[in-house]
DNA sequence: TCCCACCATACGTCAGACATTTAAACTGGA
DNA sequence: TCCAGTTTAAATGTCTGACGTATGGTGGGA
């Protein structure tokens, strides 16, 4: 007789998201430890630690151990979240549900007016990391090995546009095609155009040339293209 | 002597989700059931199970029971994920994390592009969903009664610009604004000016008209920006 | 005052059992 | 032969109760 439709931990993992995102539950509020939970909502304790597992994979929450331990509603970070879009745009990519065209049509989309976006109010401090990336680039450059960066300055830049929702879509968009076309050789001519190419659109952005950035951005773009 | 740092249930489905990632796992597969998973890993079915749950709440597995049932790993749909990032942004959203003049900037940048794509090659299909949208808005309009649709005609024009990720990136914009200004009472004048605007914008849509589509999508939205 | 051993707390994990759902296999009658 | 209803097997869903383990606080001694 007790038809249930919906699995219990899906449920209570509704219920609490409903209270996180209604503010009942507020960020830096702990939930009631899981037996507590177990004793509200009528199930086992099993099935509200799913029910939590499911809230933490989506940045919901946050649990830790020990006496002052318990689970904790955050904020969902621009990288967490960053993160979790990067794997869903990856499944994406590997089937056919998502072409590398639209992807580039995406990246330029968002990288363009970043760039113009960054010439316009990016900090001395983004200013910075971006002088200091063209710098030990061109010292690698000149010692022949290669750059290893976590940081290239196509995501220094987005990043300066300092609007978190256009970091959060460029970086996975970015993450993707890094991964996807890695293997490729680079031909000597090719680093030497990309290396201009960025040094232009660097200066163009550390000059506070809205225009220039966005125009250049879009030329290096569109001449990247045919490469994919 | 037993010490991790990371439980044994996150080490579980990351193994797990880098064999899908890494395709050695790829969509329609089946994982094996959870009591092999658990022998597999030396670990109880209850952890396998919560690692089940965290793979399932980032749309990269769906579980189903029965006798033919079992954990397949799936291709997340733009729906799915468009969820999970509006939930996320919600969440940006309320704390001070994310502002409103942000989500207007990053959604212009989507919008006005995702405007002269649709004139570009929007289906036949799609252009009869924004086609009769606006009859049924008009229908509403002339009896007097507030039109409830789940989709407005910036959600169907972003649908009609067949780019995944612009859908996918657009929505939840469209969705935590929506909610956050739910409740504003809208002056006799602001409606039709937005009937207007949408006509205008739908027509230079359906007449294949990008550039004119764009330009009024811009104009739009600037006039909108203020109301919030 | 400061340090350290101890302790309470809450999550992490285990084992085994039973309930429920689902589809396939089976069985009997028209 | 074939259809309908029943049984059965496979897998997830849930429960119970226990013990392991990390962590911050506390109290006592040097």
């Amino acid at each position: 007789m007790t038809t249930e439709q919906t699995p219990a931990y899906r449920a209570i993992s509704d219920s609490i998201r409903n209270d996180i995102l209604a503010q009942r539950l507020v960020p830096g509020d702990r939930l009631p430890i899981e037996t507590e939970l177990a004793d509200r909502f009528n199930v086992s304790r099993s099935t509200v630690r799913e029910a939590l597992r499911e809230l933490a994979s989506q940045n919901l929450v946050v649990t830790t151990r020990g006496a002052t331990g318990g689970t904790f509603v955050v904020v969902p970070s621009t990288q967490s979240l960053a993160r979790s879009l990067t794997i869903g745009i990856e499944m994406m990519a590997a089937s056919t549900d998502l072409t590398v065209l639209e992807m580039l049509e995406a990246r330029e989309l968002l990288e363009v007016p970043a760039a113009k976006l960054a010439a316009k109010r990016g900090t001395d401090e983004q200013y910075d990391l971006i002088r200091e990336y063209l710098d030990r680039r061109r010292a690698a450059e000149a010692d022949g090995r290669e750059l290893v960066a976590n940081w290239n300055l196509h995501q220094l830049i987005v990043r300066a546009s300092n609007n978190p929702l256009l970091d959060l879509m460029a970086q996975p968009i970015f993450h993707v095609l890094q991964t996807r076309f890695a293997q490729i050789s680079a031909p000597s001519g090719f680093r030497r155009q990309v290396d201009d190419d960025h040094r232009a659109i660097a200066d163009a952005i550390l000059n506070h040339n809205p225009e220039a950035a966005g125009q250049l951005m879009f030329e290096h773009l569109e001449w990247l293209r045919p490469s994919y």
